[in-house]
DNA sequence: TTTTTCATCGGAAACGTTTGCACATATTAT
DNA sequence: ATAATATGTGCAAACGTTTCCGATGAAAAA
């Protein structure tokens, strides 16, 4: 790999020292108009280009950021990140991205070497298998910036950003009891997530606004496999407590559903109708029938994840992150997986 | 942002040097076993993380390969990331993904940006926009490690890795005409793709075998609007010059094909028969009809680009990357988007 | 005994920046 | 006239590693 020129170089060239040189392209206010245009004209002649570790390793600051999410193939992560790269990209910072894939190790071995500060800061929603959260509190003890969005840690006193989960869950269990459902399954990752703590709080309230009782072999709570979760849900269709709508608090679970109704004889929405959270609209309306959908504002949320750090970075002497949730409402679309014609 | 010691520190605890220290903990052989353990432990004791930003300015190398894609939100890209950072992340690389959006100025600014050494290599998928591609033979010809999949640009003499884009497209067409499709039109992004002209040659040479004519009417290259892509769509379907089979080189494309054909009074497969290259088999089998794969070993393709990296990079003294095409086979699933039962 | 080798370790340079400080020269105030 | 003040630039240290080159002492060979 050739790498271009220097610093020292560039400035011999220009008969001045380096240290000039670097001022005048960081357009420091010492060095006169004159010997900057000279300076700026000869480095683009030369093509120069900072060395990025010299300067992180002078500066201690990285103008990287790590983002860490449980997976990449899922429409709402991948929105996610596309706002959050919206703003970064516009202040010159980079992106980190890594997935855990749901594994509660694999986020502890990113954390950890996160800790050496290659990257400024972290934007992370956590595993469903996370539980234990010490890897998580270390770092922000340390004061390692960290924002957490979608799947918060409400223990660790930083920024978090989420969707309106209690009132989209109340809303979409709604929904579902005015169309006259009375048997309300509830599916879930893990019951540890905050996602699926504020989500099933509000099936819950909604419920009992009804005048319906929760039955807890309508929880199910789902794994890493598939294949596995499709026939968890087809039996619990097959079964004789059989449920006539579902609330689906991951975009996954909801496609899953329905692959587990096409082993039934069951017909959507007349014998069972499904609302889910999800992030994929095209997809959404393409299903057969169209999906019922809480949209999560994804890009949304990355943008605004990102906004504050950027400000937090940028700025010269920022405050700590605020411990605060903010929150983002989701929209509900009504298609026809809830809707008897 | 409290960085934890450093080696000077830590070698003053040990009442060592630092070149001790660093000797010890990259397990020289002109330190003693004694010494290492003692450092080690004690290394371990106060949670030393060596700087990363230091060690790459004297190695002059980063750890880090460069991720550029066209678009986050594909099943094909998100899976070709997790194939990478399967590999990568095996020998302690980090992943810097960047999303051109399709965008060729996007693309050239993360490539310039990308050559002052942040990134040790880059592995890329070119967007659709892509044609003057400097930037690309500017990197390459400075000696810089660089791997192309998918989208690739042939004129750079480097490893390309792809699926078997002719022969994918040739059976795809074949497996039309089977179903008697005599009037099939070709779906692409953009003419300039290289997975494009290979797909559409293998669409060609289908129909010329089958002693079919091309009708260019019937060839539709879409953009980057959802809408615009579906109307496009519609208008041919409704038009006079109706084709009874579709062959969609991308996957987006597919889908845009199942709404337009809802927006019309065909019927799948009865009236128009689809195939097109996809990669997310959940998705396919719940479409209605569920649609006909030609499905890329995404996974597999991001896993060969970074084990090829990685002996590239760790291996002292290795050759430039050969000048050569991969191909990893596609698999054809044929389902009930071109079976008339 | 003297010389060589070997096993361990330390000093200092180097990687490419940024920046505190000093130092000229020119301008203004006294 | 001299002294004070801008204005523009250079020197050198610092960031935290790795590594070249010596240095020391002990063991082995002469």
């Amino acid at each position: 790999m050739n790498t271009g020129v220097n610093l020292k170089e560039l400035a011999a060239e220009l008969k001045l020292s380096p240290s000039t040189v670097s001022r005048a392209l960081n357009d420091s206010y010492e060095i006169s108009e004159a010997t900057k245009k000279k300076v700026i004209s000869m480095a683009e002649k030369l093509n120069y280009q900072p060395n990025p570790f010299a300067r992180s390793l002078r500066e201690n600051k990285s103008k990287t950021i790590a983002v860490v999410i449980p997976e990449r193939m899922s429409s709402f992560f991948s929105k996610v990140v596309d706002g959050i790269e919206e703003i970064t990209q516009q202040y010159g910072y980079h992106l980190l991205v890594y997935s855990t894939h749901e594994d509660v190790d694999r986020e502890k071995k990113i954390v950890n070497l996160l800790m050496n500060g290659r990257a400024d800061a972290i934007i992370m929603s956590v595993s469903s298998q996370t539980s234990d959260i010490s890897h998580l509190t270390r770092l922000h003890e340390r004061g390692f910036p960290l924002v957490f969005f979608d799947r918060i840690c409400s223990d660790i006193p930083t920024t978090k950003f989420i969707t309106n989960d209690y009132e989209s869950g109340f809303e979409g269990t709604k929904h579902l009891i005015q169309q006259g459902c009375r048997k309300i399954a509830f599916l879930m990752l893990s019951k540890e997530l905050s996602i699926t703590k504020d989500r099933y709080r509000g099936y819950l309230d909604a419920l009992k606004q009804a005048g319906l009782s929760p039955e807890p072999q309508l929880n199910i709570t789902c794994c890493q496999e598939e294949e596995e979760n499709i026939e968890s849900i087809r039996k619990l269709l097959d079964g004789p407590n059989r449920p006539d709508g579902i609330l689906s608090s991951v975009e996954k679970l909801a496609l899953a559903t329905y692959h587990a109704v096409k082993r039934t004889h069951l017909r959507i929405p007349n014998d069972i109708k499904i609302i889910s959270f999800f992030s994929n609209l095209s997809i959404a309306s393409l299903l057969n029938p169209s999906l019922t959908t809480i949209t999560q504002p994804a890009f949304n949320i990355g943008e605004e994840c990102a906004k504050l750090l950027m400000k937090k970075l940028t700025k010269p002497r920022q405050p700590d992150l605020p411990n605060q949730v903010i929150t983002i409402p989701s929209n509900i679309t009504i298609r026809s997986s809830t809707i008897v014609v």
